[in-house]
DNA sequence: CGTGAAAGTTTGATTGT
DNA sequence: ACAATCAAACTTTCACG
C-alpha cells in the first residue's frame, strides 16, 4: 500500500486551504478575490486538492446549543486484554455509534480517548454504560464531563510553503 | 441574554441535517431526492436552519495524512490557581493558537482537555512547552500522544422528531 | 493563468394544496 | 403554512488563447 508523497504547496495553496477550513461555503469568485486569482485558477486548485485527497470532505457543523440540551464527555479507556482483534472490535464499535464523535488510540496507561455527544446527562450515563461498562474487555474508564467548549474544530496547522 | 427555544424539527429536518453533517457539498436537487422534496422546498429549510443558527458553519475537513507527517496529542491540564480571570486568560490563549484544535473545560481533577495538532513530534513537544510548561499557573499536565485516529468529526446525534 | 461561453445550481415570485 | 413549478441570476466548469 504505497503512500503518495505530500504534494508541494505554494503560499496561495496554504491560504486557500486555510480559508476553506474556516468556511467552505464561499464562491470561487470570493476565494479568488482573497488570494488574488481568477475564479477558474481557484477552481483548478480546488480540483487538485480533491484529486490528491487533501480535502477529505465538506461538512456542515451544527451548533450543539440550538438543539436543546447537549452534553459532551471525554472518556479515557483502558482495555483489559490487548490483541489486534480486540482493538479492531473496539474501534469498529466506536465507529458504528453515532453518539461517538471522536475516538483516538493513544500512548501511555490509557488506550483510547473517546468523545461522546449525548442529549442529556442521563443519556450520556446510559451511553457510557452501554459502550464501556457492558464491555468485559475494558479494565477501567474515566468520564470527564464537558462543562464548556472553549474551542472546537478539525482545522490543521498547514506546513509553511 | 435570552436563549431562543430549540426549533421543532420534523423527520425530514433530521434527515436533512444528518445528510449535511456527513456531506455538505450536495446540491439542493440531490438532497431533495434523498428526502423526497423539491429543490426549493429543501432550500427553504436550509435557509431556516441558517437563520436559526442550527448550522454554525460549513467547513472543509483536510486529511492529516496527506500533508506529510501530522502528529495529534490530547493534553489533560489542571490550573494551579482558579479564578474567573485566570480561566479567561487560559481559554483566550487556546483559542488564539492555530495548533490548538479543540479545548474543553471539564469536571473533576483535570480542568481542561486540549487537542493539539503539530507537524512533528518535536513541534508537538515545543508546543506543549510553550502552551503549558511556560505557564506558571498550570499545576500539572499530561500529554497523550495519538497513535491512530479511529474516528473523527463533529457530528451531533439529533433529537428524535 | 485568464477569458468567455455552456452547463448546472440557487434563488425568488407565483400558484396550488 | 408548506410544497411544486418555472424563469432569472448566479456559480461552476471547461475549451481555448
Amino acid at each position: 500500500m504505497p503512500e503518495s508523497p505530500p504534494p508541494r504547496l505554494d503560499e496561495i495553496d496554504v491560504r486557500l486551504l486555510d480559508l476553506l477550513q474556516q468556511d467552505a461555503g464561499r464562491t470561487l469568485h470570493d476565494l479568488g478575490g482573497q488570494v488574488g486569482l481568477s475564479p477558474s485558477a481557484v477552481q483548478r486548485r480546488l480540483a487538485r486538492y480533491r484529486r490528491d485527497g487533501l480535502i477529505a470532505r465538506q461538512v456542515a457543523v451544527l451548533d450543539p446549543h440550538r438543539f436543546g440540551p447537549t452534553v459532551l464527555a471525554v472518556v479515557l479507556v483502558t482495555l483489559a486484554r490487548e490483541s489486534f482483534e480486540l482493538h479492531r472490535a473496539f474501534a469498529a464499535r466506536m465507529r458504528a455509534d453515532p453518539q461517538v464523535q471522536q475516538c483516538h488510540r493513544v500512548a501511555g496507561p490509557w488506550d483510547y480517548v473517546v468523545v461522546l455527544a449525548a442529549r442529556s446527562m442521563r443519556d450520556c450515563s446510559r451511553l457510557g454504560d452501554r459502550l464501556f461498562k457492558a464491555d468485559d474487555n475494558i479494565r477501567r474508564y474515566e468520564t470527564l464531563m464537558v462543562f464548556d467548549t472553549v474551542k472546537t474544530g478539525l482545522a490543521l496547522p498547514l506546513p509553511a510553503p
